[in-house]
DNA sequence: CTGTTAGCGCATTCAA
DNA sequence: TTGAATGCGCTAACAG
């Protein structure tokens, strides 16, 4: 058994109160005894039990991460990654660690009373959430509502749903717009958008402003699952379709993921980017679209930067500082490069 | 404040040790007590509190994960992620959560006195550990061994490198050497090998064999670091240099990462695959290969089930179960595709 | 500045 | 089968 407060206590000469006090600075103690404790703590090389201490404050600085969409999507990983490396960044300068929370099979399949994640919450294992690819018919919607209200700390990854609660974002259905309209600028009027199938419902805002504001513009879905994303034959038959049959001469791509797929797709139909088709994605990491040839247009998602937002969000609301804004906005960048062909 | 046992106990007319029974099961009770107890629970929404639980049994049910390279490299990306995948679902189906450890940037600078997984142990935060990436340079080492010694539950992914503790790996300077062997059936003999820059001590090893059984084979090594692979100029130049001007026919790469690079430094210097290079890869995730065009001949290595396996041996030394075996290892697949052409 | 003491929520031992 | 009592390691209130 590990050294207690109560072995230093008694090596030191002192009561445990004073030991307690060097742990936490919260009382000046006197430099002799001072002295003591801090080598009675090396002797036995001490660190504070979590249990003593989160049985009286009720914390444990630790920090739930809930992704409900992560297993199996492929979307998720370069996504995914950079959120969680920016949230790790900010909690760990700010000493909170990470707890990787996701669904074990069976809730969705048996279900179960309660989601995961709700449990972390009562039994006081985290101080508080980070979610992230919520989508509208997630079974876990209705506790997570709850959570809401009870204005747990807590902060979410996308569109503002609920009148209460933090969330930070990069508006989606902006971004996908832009592109649009980039390639419109450069004169395209026949447009592929690729997108994932759970963005299928916010899509339908984006493309009602495209055919307001771009009426003379044809645009055609190309939706992948999470399984359909990784096959190159799916990618060669739309472009057969499409490009070669129906002339569309641009595409949007909703992640840099399968841009190694799509050049591959064009490169086996002997499809020149961009002379016969213009491209341009969406980049989550910074320099992804340079890996490529041709390098890849893209707007630039500051997804590291926004789980690094998220992280800061959530230290302000389980520390209960005041924080005066419920959202937090990213900008996106547009980023030229090759491979967008003017058509005139 | 959420309820308490003592809360469930007065409610249902008991004593807090007949409510305790009832959570862990832990004595039979009579069934009308039992019935009122789990009414009250129910009433109160209870959850054993984790910290008055953790104070008498002194375990947690959380897992450290440490990763001492992950931070800044790409390489990590699908290799960690599967590995994370393939822990994260073994240990959440046995009711274990994962929690990430990262040092924070000032243990390396400031030589901070204790690792940052250390502290997790000491404070008894996770109840075992699951390590990747270690290389011999770590300053973490020390403490490290020093945890092996005392066999603390603890798994590395990787060459086993000590008498005591756990490992898990699938051979690396095995499937190294069995790359270039394919390519040398295929009757390649000047061939490039692009290797991680943590890896170069592990492949002299691996290069010596190639010399002794392959004599006649002539090898040139890609090191790449983080940052330049994911520079596509840096592929360009030495495919330029060696395959063009110094006639290498093969190259064997380090993971499906660095494949999008190099297809498109191929075209950017219009080098056919396979007929002006041939190229293996090693493959972490099941079917990378196959999204490339042409799909990439490719050593599957199971770094999910790597994963998986882990974290089952953790469980077991966590929970004290006698294990046999020390290290557990993973056969590597050889799947052929389309990138490797025979000189004959 | 310091020590004594009372819990925090729970599992467990001992009597009954 | 049950309840009372003890203690896990720590913080904080209080008294000195």
């Amino acid at each position: 058994m590990a050294a207690s407060i109560h072995d230093v206590a008694k090596r030191a000469g002192v009561s445990i109160a004073t030991v307690s006090r060097i742990i936490n600075s919260s009382a000046t103690v006197s430099d002799n005894k001072a002295a003591a404790v801090r080598e009675a703590m090396e002797y036995f090389n001490y660190e504070p039990n979590q249990f003593g201490r989160g049985l009286v404050k009720q914390t444990s600085h630790m920090i739930g991460v809930y992704f409900p969409h992560s297993t199996g999507s492929i979307f998720d990983s370069d996504y995914n990654l950079e959120l969680l490396k920016g949230m790790e960044q900010v909690l760990s300068r700010h000493n909170y660690s990470l707890v990787l929370i996701s669904e074990n099979d069976e809730y969705e399949k048996k279900k179960m009373a309660k989601p995961k994640f709700l449990e972390y919450v009562s039994q006081k294992r985290v101080d508080g959430l980070l979610i992230s690819g919520l989508t509208q018919k997630s079974s876990a919607e209705e506790a997570f509502k709850q959570l809401l209200e009870e204005e747990y700390p807590m902060i979410y990854i996308g569109k503002r749903f609920h009148k209460k609660g933090y969330n930070v974002y990069a508006q989606y259905e902006v971004y996908m717009y832009k592109m649009v309209e980039t390639l419109y600028q450069k004169n395209h009027r026949d447009i592929l958008i690729h997108i994932w199938y759970m963005h299928k419902e916010l899509f339908k805002n984006v493309a009602d402003r495209i055919r307001e504001h771009m009426p003379e513009v044809r645009i055609q879905l190309i939706i992948s699952d999470s399984t359909g994303a990784s096959d190159r034959k799916y990618w060669v038959e739309n472009l057969k379709k499409y490009v070669q049959e129906e002339k569309y001469t641009a595409v949007c791509i909703s992640g840099m993921e399968s841009i190694g797929i799509l050049l591959s797709a064009s490169a086996e139909l002997e499809l020149h980017i961009p002379d016969d088709l213009s491209v341009i994605a969406v980049e989550h990491k910074k320099g992804q679209g340079q890996r490529s040839y041709p390098a890849i247009d893209a707007f630039y998602v500051p997804v590291f930067e926004m789980g690094a937002g998220a992280a800061d969000l959530l230290i302000g609301c389980v520390e209960g500082q005041e924080i005066s804004d419920h959202s937090m906005e990213f900008e996106t960048v547009y980023i030229e490069r090759e491979s967008i062909k003017d058509r005139n």
